[in-house]
RNA sequence: GGGUUUAUAGCUCAGUUGGUUAGAGCGCCACGUUGACAUCGUGGAGGUCGGCAGUUCGAAUCUGCCUAAACCCA
C-alpha cells in the first residue's frame, strides 16, 4: 500500500544524487558485475589503467562510459561480462609528483636512500591511489571491482621482471650507448613516443668560423649556439661549388678555439641555411650518425640537468638557455655573429615535464622492435584485430615499417627495477637475473672466477618503461605469466574489445599487440575501439593546465551521472574528436526528467488498491500498440547495427528518439482518457508500462541508473530481477506490423498537416474542429474510420468524417496529404486570402517537384539507361505529384468560388 | 619534407553499393501552461553539399586539380 502512494506522489523533476548512490551499492551488494569463467561466451575488456595518483578528466569520463555501455550490453546480451578495472604506477608522472610533494617538505630526492624515497612513494600511492576508481563509480562503470590490478603489485613486478629475461634470453633486449631523448628535468631518458614536437619561433643565428691560415670565413646557421662548444666538424655538400675548395681544410671554433675539420657529406641539404652545418655529434641525433661515419671526436658539454659541463672550461655550470644568451653577445662581441633571423621549427619537449628534449649519448637499455612488430603488423592488416575506425590502420602500418628500438630503461627509482647485475665497469660486464643469489652465480661463471662474492656485484639502478608493464597487461590481469595455463587466462584471453584513443596507439596498442604474439602467441584483443579527443568549444584539447575542462564530478552533480554520460555520448561521434559542450549534459538531464514524467504520469494513473502487472502483448486491435511495437522491433534492429560498427552515439540518439518522440509524444498522449482527470483503462495502461520496461531495457546500457529505478518502480522486483541483469528484448516478427507502421505514420502525417493549418490559420489551439478526410481509396478509407479516434485524442475533434466520395465543404482550409485530402470547415473563421497564400506555396512546391520529375522522363538516355526500377519510380512519383497537384488546384479554385 | 584525414544548414554531425527538389540534434522564429514534463508542447524558417574540371542518362556520393584545416611521422 505504501509503495502504490508512493508512486501516486512521486516528485515532478528527477533526483539523480539519490538514485545514482542506491542503486550502484545495490548492484555492488548483489555482485552483478563480478565474473567468474563459466559455460558462457566471455566478453571481456581491460580498462587503460589509469595513472593510479591521478583523478578523473573528460578524457577518462568518455573513455570509460563507452565502455560501460559496450559492457552492460554485453551482460544484458547474456555473455559473460568481465570488465577489468586497475591503475597504472605512471613511473615518471607518479615519481614527478612525489619528489615536488618531497621539495615541499624541504626534502630532496637526493638525500634519500633508494628504499627510503619508494616508502614515500608507496605512501603517496596510498594516500592518492584509487580515488580515481572510486570516481569511476560515480560515472556508473560496472568493473569488477574483485579484480582491481595494479602495475607495480607484486604479481605483475614479477611478471615485467620474467618479461625482461625472456626478451633478453631471445635476443630481444640489448644494452648500447646511444643518443636518447634525455628529459633534463624528469633526468631521465625517454621513448621516442614520449617526445611532443611543438612549433615554436626560434631565432636562426648565423655564426661565422675563421678558417684556419686564411682570412676567410664559413658561415653556419644554427638554432643552438651554445652547442657550438661541442662542435667537432663542419660539414658541406660535396657538390655545392661555393665551398668545395675548402673541404679538407680545417676552420676555428670561435670561443673555444678548437681546430675541427671542414667534411664533406650528402646529408647536408644545399639550400637549408647557409647549406654549412655544424656537426656535433654528442647533441643532435644526425650529427652523431655523420660523426660515426667520418670518425668525428665526440664532445658531450651537457650534464643530466642540462647545465654546461666543467670540462668545457666556458659558462661551466650554467643553464643551456643562460649559455646560449651569453654564447651570443660573445659571438656578437668577437663580430662572428652575421645575422640572426626569426624561424619557425620544431622542438622536442618533454610528454611529462614539457622541458625541452635533450638528445644526448647515454647507455641504455633497449628492445629490439623489428621481429616483434611484424607479427603485430600482419594481423592488424588482415583483420584478425579490427580497427574501428579503420583508417587508422594506415597510420599504424607506417608507425609499423618505421619502428625503431625502443629505449626501455628510465632513470627512476619509482617502477619495475632493470634485473641486470654488474661486475665491473664495462659495458658486457653484466648479467641478467631475478635475484642477486643467482646473478651471483651466473656472474661468477660468467667472469670465470668462483670467488666473486656479492659485494663486488651492484644491480641496475634505473627502473623500466611504464609501458613496458602496461604493454603484459591484457595478460597479468589474469596472471598470464605466473600461471600460463590457469582457467582464467584461458577463458578471458584474447579479450574482445580494447577502448582507447589514437593518441596511444603506439605507447600502448602496438606493444600490446606484440607482447600478445610474443608471450601468448595470441592476439590480445579482436577490436579497438578508437573514440575522439575531448575538445572545447575553441577545439583546444581539455586539459588541466589550460583550465579549459570542467571537472566530471561537477558535471555529475549538476546534470546526474545518466545525463553526463548521454552528454558525452552525444557528442562523440565514432572516431572524431568531440567539441564537448555542457548544453548537452543539459539534454541529457532533461532527458532524464523526460523519462521521469513520463513514468510519473503513468503512475498517476494506477489503479490505488492494486499492483498493475504490465502487458507485454500487443493489442491487435489497437493501431498504437502495432506501431509501438514495431517502432521498438525495428529500433532493436538498427541499434544492432550501429554496435555492430560501433556508432555508439547513433544508438543512444535512436533510443532517444523512440522514447521521446514516439513513445511521449504520440503513444502516451494516445493513451490518455477522454475526460481529463479520468484515469487511463486499466489494459492501457499494463500495456504502456509493458512498452516503458522495453524501452528502459535499450536504454539501460547508456543511462543505467534512472533506467534501473524506473524498473523497480514499475513493479516490485527481486534481486534476480534487477534490470541490470535482465536480458535484451528479442521482439518475435509479427505479421502486418510494416502495414500498421505506414497506416500510423500516414495519420501522424496527416495530423501534422491539420495543425499546421491550426497555426497557420491562427486558430486557438483548443479550438473545435470538424474534420472531412476524404482518402483515395475504399480500403484506406475504411482503415482510417477504424482508427478515427486516434484524430480524436491528439486534435480538439468535435466531427470527422472519413470518406472517398465528399466533396469539399464550402469555406474550408485544405491540405493533401500523401494522396488523402483533408478539409477543415473554417465557415466564418477562414481567412481566405491566407488560405490561398497557403495554398498556393504548396502548390510552388509540388510543381517544381514535377517539375524536375519530368524533366528526367523526358531525357531519352534516362529512360533508356537507368535501370526500369528507378524509371517505374520515378513514374510512380510523377504521377503521384500530379495527383496532388490536381487536388490542390482544385482547392484553390473552389476557394475562389466562395470568395 | 613524408604520410593520413576532413571540408554537407548559425553550431555539432548523419547521409549504406551514384538514382526520394539533402537528414538529425542544438540554436533561431511564432504560438501555447486550469489534465506527466517550460528541464515542456505545437508549428515554422534555414544548406545545393569548400572551389574548378571530368566520368555518367544521373554525383553530396566516383576521378583529377586547386584551396583551407586537422593529425601523425621525420
Amino acid at each position: 500500500m505504501n509503495r502504490l502512494k508512493q508512486l501516486q506522489e512521486l516528485p515532478a523533476r528527477y533526483q539523480a544524487s539519490e538514485t545514482e548512490e542506491k542503486w550502484y551499492s545495490y548492484w555492488e551488494e548483489h555482485g552483478y558485475f563480478h565474473s567468474v569463467p563459466d559455460e558462457r561466451e566471455p566478453y571481456t575488456v581491460v580498462i587503460p589503467p589509469p595513472n593510479v595518483t591521478g583523478v578523473l578528466h573528460m578524457g577518462h569520463m568518455l573513455n570509460n562510459t563507452i565502455q560501460d555501455v559496450l559492457v552492460r550490453r554485453a551482460r544484458m546480451l547474456g555473455k559473460n561480462s568481465c570488465w577489468v578495472p586497475g591503475t597504472d604506477h605512471a613511473s615518471i608522472a607518479t615519481e614527478a609528483k612525489v619528489v615536488q610533494k618531497l621539495r615541499t617538505e624541504g626534502i630532496k630526492k637526493s638525500d634519500l636512500s633508494r628504499d627510503e624515497f619508494l616508502d614515500h612513494a608507496w605512501q603517496w600511492t596510498e594516500e592518492h591511489g584509487g580515488i580515481i576508481l572510486s570516481q569511476l563509480k560515480k560515472l556508473g562503470a560496472s568493473c569488477d571491482w574483485k579484480r582491481t590490478r595494479f602495475t607495480l603489485e607484486k604479481d605483475l613486478y614479477d611478471a615485467v621482471i620474467d618479461c625482461f629475461i625472456d626478451l633478453y634470453e631471445r635476443g630481444y633486449i640489448y644494452r648500447g650507448k646511444r643518443m636518447v631523448n634525455w628529459d633534463p628535468v624528469a633526468l631521465t631518458a625517454l621513448s621516442d613516443e614520449e617526445v611532443i614536437h611543438k612549433e615554436v619561433r626560434s631565432q636562426f643565428y648565423h655564426v661565422r668560423y675563421p678558417v684556419k691560415d686564411s682570412d676567410r670565413f664559413i658561415t653556419i646557421a644554427t638554432t643552438r649556439p651554445e652547442t657550438i662548444l661541442a662542435d667537432t666538424a663542419v660539414c658541406v655538400h660535396p657538390a655545392d661549388p661555393r665551398y668545395r675548395d675548402l673541404i679538407g681544410k680545417e676552420v676555428v671554433i670561435p670561443v673555444v678555439d678548437r681546430v675541427v675539420p671542414v667534411i664533406a657529406d650528402e646529408y647536408v641539404d644545399p639550400e637549408f641555411g647557409t647549406g654549412c652545418l655544424k656537426i656535433t655529434p654528442a647533441h643532435d641525433p644526425n650529427d652523431y650518425e655523420i660523426g660515426l661515419k667520418h670518425h668525428l671526436d665526440v664532445i658531450d658539454m651537457l650534464n643530466p640537468d642540462a647545465t654546461v659541463a666543467e670540462s668545457i672550461g666556458h659558462y661551466a655550470g650554467m643553464d643551456r638557455f643562460e649559455a646560449r644568451k651569453r654564447m651570443v653577445q660573445r659571438l656578437d662581441e668577437l663580430a662572428l655573429l652575421v645575422k640572426t633571423e626569426e624561424i619557425t621549427n620544431k622542438v622536442g619537449y618533454s610528454e611529462r615535464t614539457d622541458a625541452v628534449i635533450e638528445p644526448r649519448l647515454s647507455l641504455q637499455w633497449f628492445c629490439r622492435m623489428e621481429e616483434l612488430g611484424k607479427p603485430a603488423l600482419d594481423h592488424v592488416m588482415n583483420d584478425d584485430i579490427r580497427f574501428y575506425p579503420a583508417n587508422l590502420k594506415n597510420s599504424y602500418q607506417h608507425w609499423m615499417e618505421n619502428i625503431r628500438d625502443w629505449c626501455i630503461s628510465r632513470q627512476l627509482w619509482w617502477g619495475q627495477r632493470i634485473p641486470a647485475w654488474y661486475y665491473g665497469k664495462g659495458e658486457d660486464e653484466y648479467v641478467i637475473a631475478r635475484t642477486a643469489e643467482q646473478a651471483l652465480s651466473l656472474a661468477r661463471e660468467k667472469r670465470n672466477n668462483p670467488a666473486l662474492t656479492e659485494n663486488e656485484l651492484w644491480q641496475d639502478e634505473d627502473v623500466l618503461d611504464t609501458w613496458f608493464s602496461s604493454w603484459l597487461w591484457p595478460i597479468t590481469v589474469f596472471d598470464g605469466f605466473k600461471d600460463p595455463d590457469n582457467p582464467e587466462i584461458n577463458y578471458y584471453y584474447p579479450t574482445q574489445d580494447l577502448v582507447t584513443a589514437p593518441e596511444i596507439m603506439f605507447f600502448w596498442v602496438a606493444r600490446m599487440i606484440m607482447a600478445g604474439y610474443a608471450f601468448k602467441g595470441e592476439k590480445p584483443f579482436s577490436n579497438v575501439y578508437y573514440h575522439g579527443i575531448v575538445r572545447d568549444e575553441k577545439r583546444r584539447k581539455m586539459s588541466k593546465s589550460l583550465g579549459n575542462s570542467p571537472d566530471p564530478l561537477d558535471l555529475i552533480r549538476k546534470y546526474g551521472a545518466d545525463g553526463t554520460r548521454a552528454g558525452m555520448l552525444f557528442s562523440a561521434p565514432a572516431g572524431n574528436d568531440l567539441l564537448f559542450d555542457e548544453a548537452l549534459c543539459e539534454q541529457g538531464r532533461n532527458f532524464s526528467n523526460k523519462i521521469w514524467n513520463a513514468f510519473r504520469f503513468l503512475a498517476m494513473n494506477m489503479p490505488d488498491d492494486k499492483e498493475l502487472c504490465p502487458l507485454h502483448e500487443p493489442d491487435h486491435d489497437n493501431l498504437a500498440d502495432l506501431w509501438m511495437e514495431g517502432r521498438i522491433r525495428q529500433t532493436l534492429q538498427e541499434m544492432t547495427h550501429d554496435f555492430e560498427r560501433y556508432r555508439i552515439n547513433e544508438a543512444l540518439k535512436k533510443i532517444y528518439s523512440l522514447i521521446w518522440d514516439d513513445f511521449c509524444d504520440w503513444y502516451i498522449e494516445l493513451c490518455k482518457a477522454d475526460q481529463p482527470g479520468d484515469k487511463i483503462e486499466e489494459t492501457k495502461l499494463a500495456r504502456a508500462l509493458g512498452f516503458f520496461e522495453t524501452l528502459m531495457k535499450m536504454l539501460h546500457p547508456f543511462m543505467p541508473f534512472i533506467t534501473e529505478e524506473i524498473w523497480h518502480l514499475i513493479q516490485e522486483r527481486t534481486p534476480q530481477e534487477a534490470l541490470t541483469i535482465s536480458h535484451w528484448p528479442n521482439l518475435p516478427e509479427v505479421n502486418e506490423a510494416e502495414n500498421s507502421i505506414k497506416l500510423f505514420q500516414h495519420i501522424q502525417s496527416q495530423v501534422t498537416a491539420i495543425r499546421n493549418i491550426q497555426a497557420e490559420m491562427n486558430l486557438p489551439p483548443k479550438a473545435p474542429l470538424q474534420l472531412v478526410i476524404k482518402p483515395d481509396s475504399e480500403q484506406l478509407s475504411e482503415a482510417l474510420s477504424n482508427s478515427s479516434w486516434i484524430y480524436k485524442k491528439l486534435l480538439p475533434v468535435k466531427k470527422i468524417i472519413v470518406s472517398p466520395n465528399r466533396t469539399k465543404p464550402e469555406a474550408s482550409a485544405a491540405a493533401v496529404v500523401e494522396g488523402t485530402e483533408i478539409y477543415i470547415p473554417l465557415e466564418g473563421l477562414i481567412d481566405t486570402g491566407k488560405e490561398k497564400l497557403r495554398l498556393e506555396k504548396e502548390m510552388a512546391r509540388v510543381k517544381g517537384f514535377l517539375t524536375g520529375i519530368e524533366k528526367k522522363l523526358a531525357n531519352e538516355k534516362f529512360v533508356a539507361n537507368a535501370p526500369a526500377e528507378v524509371v517505374e519510380k520515378e513514374r510512380a512519383k510523377k504521377a503521384d505529384a500530379e495527383s496532388t497537384f490536381a487536388k490542390l488546384n482544385q482547392q484553390y479554385g473552389e476557394l475562389n468560388q466562395v470568395s
